[in-house]
DNA sequence: GTCTATATTCGGATAGAC
DNA sequence: GTCTATCCGAATATAGAC
């Protein structure tokens, strides 16, 4: 694999892991097995580095999400689908991981992956929403975008709980009650 | 106001704001207004000083949770009033933050505030849905525990895309798309 | 492209004077 | 109890040789 991309891996890794703040050039470079000034050719800083990371866990996401969000199914089947995914939960959300970091928000070229996708995110789980209500899958009432933010939050608030807990069962519990409340919806 | 007193408001803010990573002794001292030599006669280290404000962070969301919920209302009110208190969306949780710290979840001393606040938070809205089916209030079929964790899980998620939207709305959203999903629950 | 040397600042603390 | 001095390693680079 080239120099750039075992970078560009190492960093998508430490970054999940201990965040912006807690993550060094030096630890990503005895990761990557790759020196010092090799990192500095390649990249022009850690804010370079953790951009071109952050890209492409942006994109690693939206294909896993798509894969489930478009695949067969009725608008439930697919929600369902794409929260029960497997998941490795006690490591969370690469993307909304990021969010709580100070320096990833202040910065735009580091924030705007984590922005773009979770709101991309949102509105694609809107769109099933109302395609099964447009089908009479779903009960007209509730309002797509407010359900997809809902559930969402279910999943990113559930690694909160789990990793608090250290265990993964809060987050099954989590997304188990947001089905269970969403499916009192389904129609047929 | 005592010395300590200010060391732990002044670390409750930084790592509110900054976590624990990204908050240095030095920056506490700052905000205090207190010398070196002061901090380390009153703690032993970052670490101590950061439990005691965890600790009491701890306490002080528990008794703002605990007064929405043990307030007048129907079970479907008293958790209404709870999420659509108002809050501080941009800035999150105190205590929900820290979860994401790999060195805070490594400490046991740190992490358990943390896991002890969250648990008990979801026990406490468990409890309030069990109330409200008992007395014939909610639906008999959302299962308490679930519902509770996935309540909690629509705030805690809520707040990480507000960081990442840079507004307050995802959070809003993700509020009134879990109380549409509820109250459909409610019986009377 | 990669390596080693060097520089600067910060993090997190200890020691001892007042 | 508080202050100042000092310490050592880590974070984040830059410079220049190979």
């Amino acid at each position: 694999m080239a120099t750039q991309d075992r970078l560009i891996e190492s960093t998508q890794e430490l970054l999940w892991e201990r965040g912006y703040v807690g993550t060094s050039p030096k630890a990503i470079q005895r990761h990557a097995g790759v020196g010092q000034g090799s990192m500095y050719h390649h990249f022009t800083g850690k804010p370079d580095l953790a951009a071109a990371a952050l890209r492409r866990s942006a994109e690693e996401l939206r294909a896993l999400a798509e894969e489930r969000l478009s695949g067969p199914g009725t608008a439930y089947q697919r929600i369902a689908g794409y929260l029960l995914r497997e998941r490795d939960v006690l490591r969370g959300c690469r993307i909304g991981r990021m969010a709580q970091d100070p320096d990833v928000i202040a910065d735009a070229q580091l924030r705007a992956p984590v922005e773009e996708t979770l709101a991309w995110l949102r509105g694609r789980i809107a769109e099933v929403i109302a395609e099964g209500q447009a089908a009479g899958e779903l009960a007209p009432d509730p309002d797509p975008a407010d359900t997809a933010a809902a559930l969402i939050a279910v999943v990113q608030g559930g690694y909160v709980l789990a990793r608090a807990a250290g265990t993964a069962e809060p987050f099954h519990q989590a997304v188990r009650g947001a089905l269970g409340l969403l499916s009192a919806h389904v129609l047929r």
